[in-house]
RNA sequence: GCCGGGGUGGCGAAAUGGGUAGACGCAAGGGACUUAAAAUCCCUUGGGGGGUAACCCCCGUGCAGGUUCGAGUCCUGCCCUCGGCACCA
């Protein structure tokens, strides 16, 4: 055998790099591809630390299913970009008195570092910031275009301030009534004037359409769960004067248990509903609700507050006067904001009728104690109803009250409005211009960008006013409409709405007069393939639906659903905890790169355990993949060796027919399991193949051609290289997937167990696909199968083909 | 509390239209090579027991039951754990 030469990975990636670079191998033909294949993941946010090895592990798996479609002859189209906006970047910059503006670019400068070195096949012609005003230009566009369809609009509203950040943050920012940026900074109740995107209108639509998306099933139930659809009625109690309060619920059948209704504290009803002698009480309570934040309001099992209003209205159901009460336990945006309590059969109404001595009325005959919330029920104490399931009540009751105008069947969603101000600076400034006479006004479309200015001292401030208002040149402008003086929107636009639609301008990037270039986005979009985390399932992901969806009624796409396939990865922990930066177990990759090579960390991080679940990183079983490499290299180096019609090998394929037969038996299972993303039981199969070649001392070129373009996705770099001295002057990339005969893959001998009444008493080899009588004379040659049939009748024989054989006696 | 994952060797994990549990990798132990070490190669490795030996037996996939010729896989009831939502009516 000839010395071969050592593998050096620093020496090899760095060859291929500047190859494909210098090639341009990752930049398919956006005009013409024959067979388009968009392979999206989900774009970084460029922190300063750098790629940590969650993006690297998602990174690499998608970059494998990208490679692995363009060894099928796919156009694949991978770009990358920078989620660059936000207050992530900003309290960094805030915190290392940086300006963002200078900040970011070095940020991106290093990720393009990272994502290059650790070899993904990204079109960097069509890299996209955010934060280019030749990208932001259209999400400003995209703003007007819901504005002037009605779709945005301002609502005074309670939401939720950090203090910290000084500024609103979503629902979905706020992580147990705690900020999600600030985890110690408690989320407090403001009321402003705020820009929402009607997202609401939409919920049914965005609930319905998961059904036919091929999505990942956890992704899936956590957006349905978002969307939160509930079925029940509504139902209207009058008071004596004659106002109708309306409540949601989902159990109309309970209504007759229905001893007190609840308001929220700033329901519009209140005022009206206070009788003189509770006044006083009713507005400190009302005061002090205020004064709290969302979020205690919001923290579950304390002990219930409320005050009785003096007043009463009519049960619809029983017509006996019920008092009327207000308490923080129930909230104004979900449903109408007043509830029917039934204490009887709901915890909280529980609770608070214990804690004010309300009545509780068993209405569901139930063996617990109550309150008894079953449905499986049977009615009791309500009237005509008594002895009806449940079930069938729920329909017979809101059409009984139905009739008489009392109620009505109703669908509530748990998903809010999108609140997309943001009172800070680091965001694309919402385009709008306030006019005293036109009120807000969209800035016209030629105006745009509205460029975010540069100001030195971008801290916010406590006033709920965005640091933009500070520049006065910029402040200040004229109404579009009538030409008066007019002051800019101050606000910026939320970062979900940065994300909600980059991938709609991945492919048109040089495009500067349309957001999309309309055949770009009719060759390449829907995406193909989208893959990414979890933690996106319901803000990223949810948002991008809506937005392309408007966008779709518009008829500014053809699409309504931007990703028809996606497939969440799971989540790369340490030490049984996720990474953070303040757990101090972030782990970052480039130390990894530089000792291993980006072929090894990427085939570790997809070996560690199965890619869709994650797993925890341990870096003491990298040297396995590091083995595996070097074989397949000195492997390589021995076929390379050697020329056809070598004694050993077969004429016609070259291997010997257990090599043959183990060779298509692996591109079977790599093939299958590549394409279902199990990438770690792939990495499997070509060990156990490269272990038989070692064994077996078969290295040959038929052996090993197939086993390097099956381990390109995973190892570009070293494939490329071993391809190479196979003497190919093309990229392996341009070679195509091996295929398999399932039949050589099947062929030869088996072995089956041989069991007596379900236990394994003896093994027998037979050849593939022999009959259950041939089997079963074979077996009952086996001594210790013969040991324990012992002479007794064989009462049944169950036989699976291959598999095994059963003697029940 | 509600909705999802998931509990398999010392460790990461394989195997689910029910059919040989532990593939592949790490670690560990023993051996070869070496002045030595590293690297590499070979052997052993779920627990217990038996045999001079090729081998053989019993137990074993969170717990308790059930269905079945046969259960990691299906059913019932629990326990633990991770993630999401959470006073959502």
């Amino acid at each position: 055998m000839t010395q071969v030469p050592s593998y050096d990975p620093a020496v090899v990636e760095a060859r291929w790099q500047e190859r494909w670079a210098r090639e341009r191998s990752n930049e398919p033909d956006l005009d013409r591809p024959a067979r388009p294949f968009y392979n999206l993941m989900m774009f970084p946010y460029p922190s300063a630390e750098g790629l940590h090895v969650g993006n690297m592990f998602a990174f690499t798996g998608a970059d494998i299913y990208g490679r692995f479609k363009r060894l099928h002859g796919y156009d694949v189209f991978e770009p990358i970009g920078f989620d660059a906006f936000g207050i992530h970047s900003e309290n960094y910059a805030l915190s290392v008195g940086t300006h963002p503006a200078k900040l970011i670019p070095q940020n991106i400068e290093t990720f393009r570092r990272q994502l290059k070195r650790f070899g993904g096949m990204f079109d960097w012609r069509q890299e996209l910031s955010t934060t280019d005003p030749r990208y932001y230009r259209w999400t400003q566009w995209i703003f007007l275009q819901l504005f002037n369809a009605g779709l945005a609009f301002r609502k005074k509203a309670a939401v939720n301030w950090c203090p910290k950040d000084m500024s609103v943050v979503a629902n979905e920012q706020v992580i147990h009534g705690y900020c999600e940026r600030h985890p110690d900074t408690k989320v407090e109740q403001r009321f402003l004037e705020q820009w929402f995107f009607n997202i609401t209108r939409y919920a049914e639509r965005l609930l319905k359409n998961l059904d036919r998306l091929d999505w990942s099933d956890s992704t899936r139930t956590l957006q349905r769960n978002w969307i939160g659809r509930s079925e029940g009625a509504e139902l209207i109690f009058e008071t004596p004067a004659g106002a109708k309060i309306p409540v949601f619920t989902t159990r109309p059948d309970t209504v007759f248990g229905a001893t007190y209704l609840v308001l929220a504290p700033e329901h519009p009803l209140v005022d009206q509903l206070t009788a003189d002698e509770q006044r006083r009480q009713v507005n400190a309570y009302r005061r002090d609700v205020q004064g709290k934040d969302l979020v205690s309001r919001r923290v579950g099992d304390k002990t219930k507050t409320g005050v009785f209003l003096g007043s009463y209205a009519r049960n619809p159901a029983t017509g006996e006067a019920i008092p009327i009460w207000i308490a923080d336990y129930v909230l104004m945006e979900y449903g109408t904001g007043a509830i029917m309590a039934v204490p009887a059969h709901d915890r909280r109404d529980f609770e608070f009728a214990t804690q004010f001595s309300l009545p509780i009325r068993e209405v569901v005959r139930a063996a617990e104690p109550l309150p008894s919330v079953t449905e499986d029920g049977v009615l009791v104490n309500s009237g005509e109803f008594d002895g009806i399931s449940c079930r069938d009540a729920q329909r017979r009751i809101v059409d009984w009250l139905r009739a008489k105008g009392l109620g009505a069947p109703q669908v509530q969603y748990r998903l809010h409005d999108w609140c997309i101000s943001r009172q800070r600076y680091w965001g694309p400034p919402i385009p709008i211009i306030h006019c005293d006479r036109c009120g807000p006004v969209g800035v016209p479309e030629q105006d745009l960008p509205v460029e975010l200015p540069f100001i030195e001292d971008f801290r916010p401030d406590a006033s709920g006013v965005s640091p933009l208002a500070r520049h006065k040149e910029w402040y200040f402008v004229k109404c579009p409409q009538c030409g008066a003086q007019g002051r800019r929107e101050t606000d910026v636009s939320d970062t979900f709405l940065d994300s909600a639609w980059y991938y709609l301008r991945y492919p048109s990037t040089e495009f500067d007069d349309r957001p999309w270039d309309p055949k770009r986005t009719a060759t390449w979009l829907p995406v193909t393939s989208y893959i990414g985390g979890n933690e996106h399932a319901v803000l990223h992901l949810l948002y991008s639906r809506f937005v392309t969806m408007v966008l779709q009624e518009l008829g500014h796409v053809a699409f309504e659903e931007p990703f028809p396939k996606l497939r969440a990865h799971g989540l790369i922990i340490k030490d049984g905890a996720k990474m953070s930066k303040s757990r101090g177990n972030v782990v970052i990759p480039d130390a990894y790169i530089q000792k291993w090579g980006a072929d090894t960390f990427r085939m570790y991080l997809m070996f560690l355990g199965p890619f869709q679940e994650g797993g925890d990183f341990r870096d003491t079983t990298i040297v396995g993949i590091r083995r595996f490499l070097e074989k397949v290299w000195a492997t390589v180096h021995e076929a390379a060796g050697l020329t056809p019609g070598t004694p050993g090998s077969r004429p016609g394929s070259g291997l010997s027919p257990a090599v043959e037969r183990k060779l298509h038996e692996t591109i079977q299972k790599v093939t299958a399991d590549t394409e279902r993303l199990d990438y770690n039981t792939a990495i499997s199969a070509m060990m156990e193949y490269v272990n038989l070649l070692r064994e077996q001392g078969a290295s040959s070129r038929a052996a090993v051609e197939p086993l390097l373009i099956m381990l390109a996705p995973y190892a570009p770099h070293l494939a490329e290289e071993l391809w190479a001295l196979l003497r190919h002057e093309d990229s392996i990339f341009h070679a195509s997937w091996p295929s398999y005969d399932a039949k050589l893959a099947a062929a030869g001998d088996v072995e089956i167990a041989v069991q007596v009444n379900g236990k394994v008493r003896g093994r027998v080899t037979v050849a593939r696909g022999a009959s259950e009588a041939q089997v079963v004379a074979v077996a009952l040659r086996d001594e210790s199968v013969r040991k324990f049939v012992d002479g007794q009748p064989v009462k049944k024989t169950i036989y699976v083909q291959d598999r095994l054989l059963n003697f029940v006696v």
